[in-house]
DNA sequence: AAGTGGTCTAGACCACTCT
DNA sequence: GAGTGGTCTAGACCACTTG
């Protein structure tokens, strides 16, 4: 399929993220296709999140996410597309937990980075997040205070690491709050909380970071439509 | 747009559901366009859901959806692809709550039907729904005994009332459960459960059914793909 | 004005399904 | 073998963006 060799191109970096790809012309006479085939294979690209195409300008490497996308599962107060702060609780290299190893598909005791965070919104706790992150990929962080951080992550990553978040893949479940949990959100130990699994992945498909948000489960909301 | 032309004649019930449509070359010599063009047009009705194309075969309406899928947010331990079992708890006509009407787009107090419905797994209870239908489209169900019913509704309203849910949207939050709620769960009451609204449409857009389902908190899973 | 993607044409050939 | 959708070609013209 001419879409998989475009795209195996792509992935090897050939075009940088949020660089323009080569007009649909150019790829054809490369590919020795026609314009029409070609058209339809950068269509593809499109529909799978790989590119932004825009009328009159050209075809664009996406840049990643944007991050603030944890709040779409909760209902907290704010305006749209309003950030909320985040407050960096704690910062340390350790060693990975079997859950986590598995989540960002490395050995097991592998080096990684772990987060504790906490997003306000209004000045109080609304989300508790442990964030993992490999090490190897992710050594620039430590070089930076944590007062540099942007309250989006993704594009901190972006920007100290090069490291492009592309694709998210949620899970949610619903537990109670531990002591310590229940602390950081100011809720009574053992209230119900909603938890959202996160394993973010880069344009090769490799995990990047594995992140648990918690946050009261009477403020969840999520919608999904089934076709 | 010609896919908007083709969508019309499609929602007007030219061709029924499940049925074949006129090949590619007939439309496109009916619509006056080029068989490419036609092609990208029923793209865009299958990438829209209405219809589904196949290889060799042709172009088919689609039937609808079949109705087991208020399971994929909870895992009871039930083996993929298997149905639970349904109990009707109640079934009786009423007038419609402000949440209801608006739901369904009725007038307020307009006519609707009122199911309770327990569905079972390994013979315990684990989702309560509370249903609700207009009773102008549905009329037909009261004159069916309640042990003729089918375990999925959607097929089952087809058949009956020629009604096809074609497209569902689920708001999902949580709560605690009430003591009616909690007794036919065999759960105590307060705890904590999922709670999914569903409404679900047909080919024209109009709501057909509002649906709020129940089950326990712990059993709930969902997994959503940002991109 | 030049360059880009968006739509459309009028064919050709291939792959799949059914009788 | 007849009929269907899937892929591809080699153009034409339009709409949008930028210098």
């Amino acid at each position: 399929m001419l879409a998989q060799a475009l795209q195996t191109r792509l992935v090897a970096g050939e075009w940088p993220c949020g660089s323009a790809m080569p007009s649909e012309q150019t790829l054809a006479d490369e590919h020795q296709v026609a314009l029409g085939t070609m058209r339809r294979a950068l269509q593809l690209l499109e529909e799978r999140g790989l590119v932004d195409r825009v009328h009159g300008k050209g075809t664009f490497v996406r840049q990643g996410l944007a991050g603030a996308t944890m709040l779409r599962f909760f209902r907290f107060g704010q305006t749209a597309g309003e950030v909320p702060l985040s407050s960096i609780v704690s910062c340390k290299t350790t060693a990975a937990s079997a859950e986590v190893a598995t989540s960002l598909q490395l050995p097991p005791r592998a080096d990684v980075i772990r987060l504790q965070r906490l997003r306000l919104f209004d000045g109080e706790p609304c989300l508790f997040e442990e964030i993992w992150l490999p090490a190897h990929r992710f050594s620039q962080l430590l070089k930076r205070e944590i007062g540099e951080w942007h309250n989006l992550l993704y594009p901190f990553y972006a920007e100290v690491c090069g490291v492009h978040v592309m694709r998210a893949v949620d899970q949610i479940s619903f537990a109670a709050l531990t002591a310590q949990q229940a602390r950081q959100l100011k809720l009574p130990a053992g209230h119900p909380c909603a938890v959202v699994r996160r394993v973010a992945s880069d344009l090769q498909g490799n995990p990047v970071e594995y992140r648990v948000s918690r946050g009261d489960a009477y403020a969840f909301t999520y919608s999904a439509t089934i076709t």
